[in-house]
DNA sequence: CTGAAAGCGCTAACAT
DNA sequence: ATGTTAGCGCTTTCAG
């Protein structure tokens, strides 16, 4: 195994001392000559500077840390491209952890990235990492947390998140613009994104004096539960009286899931029931469906600009959401 | 801006030396008297230790970096979450780097992994990396190369590839096994990888009696140049007196690109013409395509392992793909 | 313009 | 069992 070589080596091959090597790679007064020769050196030895050094001088490494909760979500891919964007235009790279959805990773993940010092954090974590964050934000690392907002956050500690009662509002008048009155979600737990979305679709549907009854929303953690939810929420419209003709899903995640268990009861979308979810995703188009679309490239973005350009105090960022009307909710064709 | 605490603060907190610290942090001999008083100090000072400054003592850092070209296929999506897993049960992260395919970011990218002195780095890049992942793997960085193989490859560089010939052949027989004889072909370059996917399916379709011309081949670098490409194609097959009744998409980055071309032209799949194409995806199900599909997630999780690992020679892993056959290429359904 | 020397936060011999 | 003393590879004063 070959030994690496270190700025000292690049130094005595070229004659000269070790802060001039420094000097001549980061761009201090030398002169041609020597940093010519300091130039040579470092190629006849393959020398390779280590980061790892540079960071302990400057109390930080120079990756930004990015944790999600689940890679597979299509709108946290789109995210990371926008961060990545970022960071690569800023000479950084972006250190990745996946939580697979579980607290226990989610707090193990953020500690690392603590640990590795990163330049700054973006995470779509939930309360149970804030403490850290928070901690880390006042040690001069910003931290971005995407998806929700923050209380009382201090200088350094941003937050990024989506509209959600806005989103539930477009598709409450999307779906009733559509001709559809009766209405069930399928929702994937209790983080404050799905609660607002649900809230804000039950709001502008009694504006519109659609009630939305309490029992005509299911929550469904995974993807296996989805069937299941679909089930009782058809089962139950049909009690009331009010058959289904319409079903939201108020997140991107469980688009694939939902989609499959209507199709799989042979339910025609739109001509039995309308079908409206959250996130764009690339194959939306093809099978006409209408989404509720998050700037997700765009928030990426944003999020790796907070921790590049520290703003002192700390940033609360809200996006709007914007509707792509497709054909899944029996949208009239234009003409 | 709080100062962070160093192991010094927390060794004069608990009234040790540093080396007493640093032996109850890593698990030394220590009394548990002084172990209590030790970790008291920790949590009162909010001690977090410095992974950089472990990494310039270990040499390497504890992360794996991941170079990858293109993060919107999704190929690599799972390819990453296999990694991530192993990384994860190793007490490591991801570095990641996505290079939008531009060869100058690969290598920059791969450098900076070198820069940071990965503990070992999985590439997608083409050949214009190879030189430094070579050096590094004889520096004792084990370098896994994905979707290609290499030649002469020096101890800790290892490969991880599909059986690409194979996966070609697979697709003539199901063509063929489903009555189609017009084929033709979007292939996204030069890559080795979509080389031999259209020579293995070349070959097999001559074994079959059903030669596929040069020209019934297009090659489509961006999603943009798909539409020109299948028309071109359309055209072709017309202008040979055999109009085409299969279009065979060799990488899954460009299937949704192909899909819509055909649809866009009112071709109705399978009806009028077949449609196969490379890697499954999620909604493949919903849509009927068939693919042929890589073990992604087994690819990733072993070329963790080869990192974690660290086997002695160079590891040549080719891995099998399957034919997933849905309705896309008008098979007949089972009664 | 260049070199000597101190030190970043931590670990690892070597003493005690 | 614990402290002392060197470093790891690099940057940054401070002299010259």
């Amino acid at each position: 195994m070959v030994k690496r070589a270190t700025i000292g080596d690049v130094a005595a091959d070229a004659g000269v001392s070790t802060a001039t090597v420094s000097r001549v790679l980061n761009g201090g007064a030398v002169t041609e000559a020597t940093a010519t020769r300091v130039w040579e050196a470092v190629s006849r030895l393959e020398y390779t500077p280590n980061a790892l050094t540079r960071g302990v001088f400057a109390g930080r490494s120079s990756t930004i840390g990015v944790v999600i909760r689940d890679l597979s979500s299509p709108f946290y891919l789109d995210l990371i491209r926008g961060i990545d964007e970022v960071a690569a235009a800023n000479d950084s790279l972006v250190m990745l952890a996946n939580t697979f959805r579980r607290v226990d990773r989610e707090v193990a993940q953020v500690r690392t990235m603590d640990e590795q010092r990163v330049r700054g954090l973006i995470v779509t974590t939930g309360e149970a990492t804030d403490g850290r964050t928070r901690r880390m934000a006042e040690n001069g690392t910003p931290c971005v947390i995407i998806a929700r907002s923050v209380l009382d956050a201090p200088p350094g500690m941003h937050s990024i998140s989506l509209d959600n009662v806005e989103a539930g509002r477009l598709m409450a008048v999307h779906l009733a613009g559509c001709g559809r009155s009766s209405i069930g979600v399928v929702s994937s737990g209790r983080r404050t994104s799905q609660i607002e979305r649900t809230a804000g679709l039950r709001r502008a549907l009694a504006d519109l004096g659609l009630p939305l009854p309490e029992d005509a929303v299911m929550v469904a953690e995974t993807e296996d539960e989805v069937s299941g939810a679909v089930d009782t929420l058809l089962v139950r419209g049909r009690d009331r009286g009010e058959p289904l003709d319409a079903i939201v899903c108020t997140t991107g995640r469980l688009t694939v899931a939902v989609h499959a268990a209507l199709t799989a009861r042979g339910i025609a979308i739109p001509g039995d029931i309308a079908f409206v979810t959250m996130d764009d995703f690339p194959w939306a188009t093809a099978l006409g469906i209408t989404v509720i679309a998050q700037p997700s490239y765009q928030m990426g973005l944003k999020a790796g600009e907070l921790v590049v350009d520290r703003p002192s105090g700390p940033v609360e960022l809200v996006f709007a959401p914007t509707l792509v009307a497709r054909t899944s909710c029996g949208e009239r064709q234009k003409a």
